[in-house]
DNA sequence: ATAACAAACGTTATATTATAACACTATGTT
DNA sequence: AACATAGTGTTATAATATAACGTTTGTTAT
């Protein structure tokens, strides 16, 4: 039932860099990395970025300006997105917590609001850092 | 017992704009309106934005590159912030809910990280623009 | 098959956000 | 006074992201 979605050749060019990465990847830094393969453009990458997130394919780190894979393989659509970063290292690991995608989903204030989706961020050491 | 803290002129001038704004104001719309009052380069917002983060006067909006002022009086060090943002009007709310706060700030996994900082951001849409 | 439309592409230029480097000034210890 | 620390001013530049335009490719409906 799962239909896979079929990505376009940058698309794919930009994922499998992103997939293949063991830290989060900057914009620019996927750019030299693929020109290789013909893509020349900061706009490219961009374009390809921008899809690839409304797939679910990838998230941005909104603070570090970078992109990482997503490793929930379920998780087509990424509605719900928390990271743990470490201020020493930068090691960024995505957080899959049941319990916190839970609460947080069902977040409601009396403002009106109607959320669709929130992104989280933990920053702290790593064991090998602290 | 709560020593206010002396902002130098520049955060001074930085505050006052951020704090009299009823939006979060990017960097740049900030320099553009301190001009008259002197401040003339990019860095010298930057610098000022920098430490009024410190203070935990004002928080970014990471999502928007965009800076708020802080409501709650007594957070002078901000560790744990959380925004509401409206998709359509752009509009951002700090959320001051102490159950998430609570929740997030005892938020341990097995990865043996040391958590000393979170930031929470909701996307939705806000009572007017739904 | 082909018309019509949407999605993706390629390219150039430019906008926006942020920091490096360096010399100088003010302020607060001891 | 000597020293440390924080803040300032300035120029230059790095890093991140989008606008605008025209072309190409892929999908869908007849």
């Amino acid at each position: 039932m799962t239909q896979t979605q079929i990505l376009s050749k940058n698309q794919q060019i930009v994922l499998d860099i992103i997939e293949k990465a063991k830290e989060p990847l900057k914009a620019y830094s996927i750019l030299f990395n693929v020109q290789k393969k013909g893509i020349k453009a900061p706009l490219q990458v961009y374009r390809a970025l921008e899809k690839l997130i409304k797939l679910g394919k990838i998230h941005k780190v909104e603070s570090r300006n970078a992109f990482v894979a997503c490793k929930n393989s379920y998780c087509r659509i990424s509605k719900a997105t928390a990271f743990s970063i470490c201020e020493s290292c930068e090691k960024v690991t995505e957080i899959n917590n049941s319990k916190i995608s839970k609460y947080l989903s069902n977040f409601e204030d009396n403002t009106g609001m109607t959320y669709k989706k929130y992104n989280l961020e933990f920053f702290g050491l790593c064991k090998k850092c602290r």
